[in-house]
DNA sequence: AAGCAACTTAATTAATTCTTAATATTGCAA
DNA sequence: TTGCAATATTAAGAATTAATTAAGTTGCTT
């Protein structure tokens, strides 16, 4: 699981980002509002955890562009008493879930969990399942006619991608910043083999990866 | 999606010409009023982002005179603080949005995005539906009796363009800007091959391309 | 510190898509 | 109805993008 965290308090931040990774959740921090809608807009987290007061962009505004852009993942309100405002409270503004400053770490990393979790959410933490594959992120084992094969963290975490929103087509982009973080400069030849790879595990299933040439790949039903 | 930028700042228009490209948006400039009028009437774009203050014609005569000619494409104006003024502030121009300069390059690539992306705007879907077909432009997959086919980016871009508003002509020079941009000088015969590759596709449908000679095609059914 | 697994780079091969070009057909006007 | 311009068809080769293989590097584990 990967999330993003929207929030100014650099010390806040880190403190965050050095729990999460203790929990084996992948963590990428903005500290701005500007920084947090861009990463925002990439689609490719579980969960966004999101402060309301926000230098630049404010974190309404951010949830309001996102959900008009038609992103769905699930979204975690900080807000301080003082601005807590009624359209936090009754999550009408997009959010799925709040908490008021000051939290408890424990606490936020629970609501976390279960959003990213949650059913009708496309992302489960627990267990992803497929046609007839399934996926274990926790393991990075694939489970293929009940044997479970462990596969190595690239892999799995671009098979976690896919399997998540099966049928959805995920570009070159989204890929590279979902595996290798934002600004890295690998190259994107790296994709390809991990695509192949996965495949070549897949050959026995009734489940595939397809190319969509010039934008990026889908899982699908063979 | 393909955009047009009308900004006479030229250091600007590079900048987003870079930016936007990188978000895999296309981009025509124009970088006087009078040019901008011109190609904003050509109507093969999904968003259009128009400064007011411009050489020759400006930003509000543009779009006074594009919505008279009945172009509904979606404009984000540009404005300084001190020529902002009621009309766009209201949005009673006919713009659909607009920002203050010096405006945050993220922002306005947000807003293009979520203008472009809006219900009733003609290019720009999750999925085009008409007759006994349907497109879904992220996957270039055409559904036919249920079956999706994919299908390469150019006839993917003409059969959106066409299933955007079936019944409607579009002009060969529209299909040629729209495919291959203003100054390509590819053989205007290249239309003939796709509009005959989408045709074969389409022959066990009930929907046809019907050739309006001297002029361009026309989705229909049949 | 050696050995192994995972990851990255690089180079080659394969496949798809786009464009050119050459030829055939159609529809319209004189 | 003949001839011309516009459109349709087909095939071939360029160009682009992806898949594959191999070799080298890193970093962890024991």
């Amino acid at each position: 699981m990967k999330i993003l965290i929207v929030e100014d308090e650099v010390k806040l931040t880190q403190a965050l980002e050095f729990l999460f990774n203790k929990q084996k959740i992948d963590v990428e921090i903005a500290n701005d509002g500007e920084e947090g809608l861009m990463l925002a807009e990439k689609d490719i987290y579980d969960v966004i955890v999101l402060d309301i007061m926000l230098p630049n962009v404010s974190g309404l505004e951010i949830i309001r562009i996102i959900r008009e852009k038609g992103i769905k993942t699930p979204v975690i309100m900080l807000t301080a008493k003082d601005t807590l405002d009624d359209k936090v409270l009754g999550l009408d503004s997009g959010a799925d879930d709040y908490l008021v400053k000051p939290f408890s770490t424990k606490e936020l990393i629970a609501r976390v969990r279960a959003l990213g979790r949650r059913k009708n959410t496309e992302y489960i933490n627990e267990k992803y399942e497929f046609n007839d594959i399934a996926y274990l992120p926790k393991n990075f084992e694939l489970i293929i006619r009940g044997i479970n094969i462990k596969i190595p963290k690239k892999e799995g975490d671009l098979l976690e991608m896919l399997i998540s929103r099966p049928g959805q087509v995920f570009t070159r982009d989204q890929i590279v910043d979902r595996l290798w973080g934002l600004e890295s400069d690998v190259l994107e030849n790296n994709i390809e083999i991990y695509i192949h790879h996965l495949r070549k595990r897949l050959e026995e299933t009734n489940t595939k990866i397809e190319t969509i040439r010039g934008v990026g790949y889908i899982l699908k039903e063979k």
